[in-house]
DNA sequence: GGGTTAACCTGCGGGC
DNA sequence: TGCCCGCAGGTTAACC
């Protein structure tokens, strides 16, 4: 699933193969796949170079030149971005084609379960230091961006009366961070997911946030080595780093680190992966799942 | 107002 | 063989 490294993969791809380009057409292919975009997203495009791509944690947004815009993508569970050939076949699961006045390669949005989507979106009035678009003016920093504090972030988190890993994954509070990447860090931190927010010493901010941080430019670094010219994303999933994972799906397998085996809990109607013999919970802990 | 849950969606794999 | 069910998961609206 795209998190962020899988997105930056993208950001990166796109800020190669489509930034200083026109846009010549939009074609929706899938309502839904533009249900966020508050109108005009066809109307608004063509005629536009896209100046540049960024990110903040798993949204990219290019912005549109003349800049009060912005094309700001979301890619779900199954999103893609793909460059490529403007006459090969279109697929039944591309979403949006975007084509180019230099009549090159076409930008596709294929996204097999629907859960990503499109927008053009003016940018928020405020949202020092960086300018965002609208819609996602209240997701946080994510951990490798300069506007990221680390102060501010573990005063945050240790407010909470929550479980560590429902925090990792609010975005409002955290971004980038997902399901896997999640259950990563807490594995290299040493720590449970239940864990409780309010319980945590400084010094186990300080691992946790090198763990999610260590994790997440591992990724980044096998994500950017697999991907050919004009083929965006690696392939919408995390198979690149499957055999760097150490807990996520590893449920029966013993801890790469002291051989307990791998546990499973259900977890926010998902799964949990921990190991009960370096992550233990503190007794007493009020789980919430 | 912070914390939590359900709904959205499709393909795949296991069980019968 | 084919059907049914559970599972995968990010975001947000709606609930407590």
């Amino acid at each position: 699933m795209p998190e962020l490294p899988e997105v930056e993969t993208v950001r990166r791809g796109l800020e190669k193969h489509v930034t200083g380009r026109t846009v010549a057409s939009a074609e929706v292919l899938h309502p839904r796949a533009v249900r966020r975009d508050p109108g005009g997203f066809t109307a608004l495009l063509p005629g536009h170079r896209l100046a540049s791509a960024q990110r903040r944690g798993k949204y990219l947004w290019l912005t549109l030149d003349p800049a009060e815009h912005a094309l700001l993508a979301h890619l779900g569970m199954s999103g893609q971005l793909l460059v490529g050939d403007p006459d090969r076949p279109v697929s039944s699961h591309v979403r949006v084609r975007l084509t180019f006045d230099d009549g090159g390669p076409d930008l596709r949005f294929t996204d097999q379960r629907t859960f990503g989507h499109l927008a053009v979106v003016p940018f928020a009035t405020v949202s020092a230091p960086v300018l965002l678009p609208a819609p996602i003016a209240h997701i946080a920093p994510d951990p490798l961006e300069p506007a990221f504090d680390p102060a501010v972030f573990a005063a945050r988190l240790t407010r909470r009366k929550t479980g560590v890993k429902r925090a990792l994954l609010d975005q409002s509070l955290i971004s980038g961070v997902g399901n896997i990447y999640a259950d990563e860090a807490l594995w290299r931190a040493e720590l449970h997911w239940a864990r409780a927010t309010d319980t945590l010493k400084p010094a186990e901010v300080t691992r946790l946030l090198d763990a999610v941080r260590e994790v997440l430019n591992e990724a980044l670094v096998a994500g950017g080595t697999s991907f050919d010219s004009l083929y965006v994303n690696v392939n919408g999933e995390s198979g690149y780093f499957d055999r760097s994972l150490a807990a996520y799906g590893r449920a029966g397998e013993p801890c790469p680190r002291c051989g307990t085996p791998i546990r499973r809990d259900p977890f926010m109607n998902r799964s949990a992966f921990s190991c009960p013999g370096c992550q233990p919970l503190p007794r007493g802990t009020r789980i919430h799942r």
